[in-house]
DNA sequence: CTGAAAGCGCTAACAC
DNA sequence: GTGTTAGCGCTTTCAG
């Protein structure tokens, strides 16, 4: 609570028994400053407790070190796994993740965005391929490295990094028939606002179709995607349906709740049922059952869209226009 | 990718006819400005696509709209889940979060909180209260609010909200005790940097042995918090002291994790051993079996946070010092 | 109600 | 190597 205004450049310089300029170029280690200038600096600034500002910096150098996170919700442990990445790709280097949350809502997200640009990010990570024109433009015309994550199938303003959604509901088909599977039925959540699960969904829909097969049974829910949603879900779907012996869920959170309605009501799991989710959780991978999912690199894809930004400022936008793709790779867990 | 370089006042003063202060209160909502100038600006603003600067707003007002977030990580869902709340309540205030992550390392703590006051944020959210001095020094320095979260047990530096970990734990064992329970094992991880999990502990053995009871084994990991963890310590805990009655767990991660090794060994839940955990997590009440748990308001924990940060903007430190208590609750489940 | 002048704290671009 | 001069884009302050 010490109201002392904080020490400045000016004050460190003073002390130091320098210019600002010199003072400023020790403290950021540029190359052509003394050996003692520096030393001097260096106490002087920690004498004084100096701290910088990063304002005032950002504000004349025109690069602020600040990277712009924008997912749907961190209610989700995918989107916080993603930051999670992020913040452990930038550590050390000088830049801070500011983020901001959508609850998929496109006007949401776009006054996010414009929001965050208003403060000269460096970069911009921003979730999925599916922003309306509008918010494309404004990310187009901010002439900063943008970075979409999590998905492929579509057209990216700048760089991304994902997987192809699609192409993972139907490898998924694909290898559940595969493993004999015939009676098949869906349960998931939010199917309106998540293009992603929309488009594994479409994925998985077609595979059966080339193979002669249909949903027996569908149920969905327009609310988050929850283990609690999943079991009462999966309730309604197996009253429907009892003779199901495969739920395709929307992803592991459902699954997981598929799962849990199965153990507590006795339906052998995988003998009866075979349940697929989408993600690799590791709450998932670790249950008493065995359920079959795609695993998905949060991490990964949100380290490799920090890495991507971190890089592309030193020089002419060199990784701009980078595609990263990740491959699903498909567990059945048998 | 539009190379032009962004509007700023100048450019919107200048198509409404007016001076940038004008232009600047009518877009900031002043008290004084008239009708007329107030429509050709907002026009004028919107024609050109103006978005704002906030660097140059922050630092030539000398008020940030950063609101600084400090947690140990996000791979648990326990502290996106704070994230989020804080996220929801400042949803149209005008400020932005930024996060930094510590890895539960004080040292990491300290680096990232300076690094954030650099920033001249509104406000700052830390997570615990056991900083150590130094950390503690810098941020009573910092002369803004700062927001201590998660835990009570402690001295903040100035505001806090949270919960006692010690409390929780003691009214847990006394629950247990209470309802017939007296075999005890506990399986904890990453005791050595968590202390809120150790408090939670220590309440926990006082009361046991105030009733005049003591674990009869304990087996501990310094990994993160996981359910594969959670089985793994479970399975080698009954495995040297079969004839448990209750397993307490330092959270719900490793929770769900016993009871899917109980599951899948055939362990009878809550019959044979009662399982306890900590943090009331979604996926873990929707077990197919019931664990007991206590649950922790971790959205409204942020969200409080954040609004005390919002309310003592508009004046002299309103609310500064405030202490919000959350009180456990305990829920067995049975 | 409006405007002109003077910075916020720092760095880019030149001198020296 | 080091210092000087101008700003970055906005708001504060103080005159009108």
């Amino acid at each position: 609570m010490t109201t002392a205004k904080r020490a400045t450049l000016a004050d460190v310089a003073a002390a130091a028994g320098v210019s600002k300029m010199t003072a400023s170029r020790a403290l950021r280690g540029a190359s052509d400053v003394s050996r003692s200038s520096i030393d001097k600096v260096q106490k002087a600034a920690r004498d004084i407790g100096y701290v910088g500002n990063h304002l005032a910096m950002s504000l004349s150098s025109r690069r602020s070190n600040l990277i712009g996170v924008v997912v749907p919700g961190l209610t989700n442990i995918v989107f916080a796994e993603v930051l999670s990445g992020i913040a452990a790709a930038i550590a050390g280097s000088g830049m801070q993740p500011v983020f901001g949350t959508t609850d998929y809502d496109p006007e949401r997200e776009y006054d996010v965005i414009r929001n965050m640009l208003s403060w000269n990010p460096s970069g911009l990570i921003v979730t999925g391929l599916d922003q309306p024109q509008e918010t494309r433009r404004l990310l187009a015309a901010a002439d900063i490295p943008v970075v979409q994550i999590m998905d492929l199938d579509g057209d990216p303003v700048d760089a991304c990094v994902g997987l192809s959604h699609h192409a993972a509901g139907a490898a998924m088909a694909e290898a559940l028939i595969r493993s004999g599977r015939r009676a098949f039925g869906y349960a998931g959540c939010g199917l309106e606002r998540d293009t992603r699960a929309r488009k594994r969904l479409a994925g998985f829909t077609e595979t059966l179709s080339r193979h002669g097969l249909a949903f027996r049974a569908t149920k969905t829910r327009e609310t988050l995607s929850t283990t609690g949603a999943g079991r009462a879900l999966t309730k309604s779907l197996l009253a429907e349906a009892p003779d199901l012996d495969c739920i395709y869920t929307s992803n592991d959170d459902v699954a997981a709740g598929c799962a849990y309605h199965c153990i507590a009501s006795g339906v052998p799991v995988p003998e009866q049922v075979l349940i697929a989710g989408f993600n690799g959780l590791e709450f998932v991978e670790n249950l008493p059952v065995p359920v079959a999912t795609t695993i998905t690199p949060r991490r990964e894809i949100g380290a490799e869209a920090a890495r991507i930004i971190l890089t592309s400022g030193g020089g002419d936008d060199r990784e701009t226009g980078r595609r990263i793709t990740f491959t699903p790779k498909i567990e059945l867990g048998l």
